[in-house]
DNA sequence: TACTTGCTTGGAGTGCACTCAAGGGTTTTA
DNA sequence: TAAAACCCTTGAGTGCACTCCAAGCAAGTA
């Protein structure tokens, strides 16, 4: 069950992952300034290199920005991760709490497509 | 077509309006200021009576609000009803970006609510 | 080697949407 | 009528999520 060694591990500069993420460099630093990010490897001197794991990671909380979460519980997020494997039944509970509000304001938007929706077609035919 | 002159037209004050709106009274008070409202009507001492009308331009407004419009585009949007009919076709227009940017949202917000799904199920019978 | 480009840090600055404070006048209620 | 509750204005403050700056070190190219 251990990963294997590879000596070929892609790794990626800050600009790089700044191009692929549509992230600034400014906001992957400020990201593992407070812990959003866990500590990115280090060139030997002191450039920051990401890996493929980091990737992966970014595009969870890519997917967590678009939920609307705060960046607070996405710390909080990223910390019960680190802690460990007894964390899992908080970590469930912090994303069923976001599904509930992505539910809700989905059907918040939803209803306001209506209102948009009828009030567009009280300016239809208007040149 | 004019309408009626009502002698027993309700007139609220910005307490009553904060607790129907359920928007502050200083977020009151900050709409008229920055244009979102229409110059709210006085007492013969200086306070805010507001009017039914009033209401459904809060009411109204609190859509635009819950599609995430930024308080510049509606207070666009209300610089265009005050300049009259000749601005039907503008008014559409940004109702129309806006739809499309709503539309967008949920879009995205769906596509996160699967990667929560799928998440959450991986931390099923978690206790 | 000189130059350009990229990366580092800590801390300051920005834009948005409120939110509150201070100091004072007005209206309602006991 | 006096206390309590409510309302007014201007201007400053807050929280969030970045975004930028300054000063300096490092890496790649002509």
């Amino acid at each position: 069950m251990s990963q294997s060694l590879s000596l070929t591990q892609t790794r990626y500069t800050i600009s790089e992952v700044a191009a692929r993420t549509g992230l600034s460099q400014h906001t992957l630093r400020w990201y593992e300034r407070i812990g959003l990010m866990p500590h990115v490897d280090r060139s030997h001197s002191g450039q920051r290199r990401f890996t493929d794991r980091d990737l992966d990671w970014l595009g969870f909380v890519g997917k967590l920005r678009a939920t609307g979460m705060s960046v607070a519980d996405m710390v909080r997020y990223a910390e019960l991760v680190r802690e460990g494997e007894h964390t899992r039944g908080e970590r469930r509970e912090l994303l069923e709490r976001t599904r509930r509000e992505v539910r809700a304001r989905i059907t918040e938007l939803t209803d306001a497509l209506a209102v948009l929706d009828y009030k567009i077609d009280m300016y239809a035919g208007t040149r």
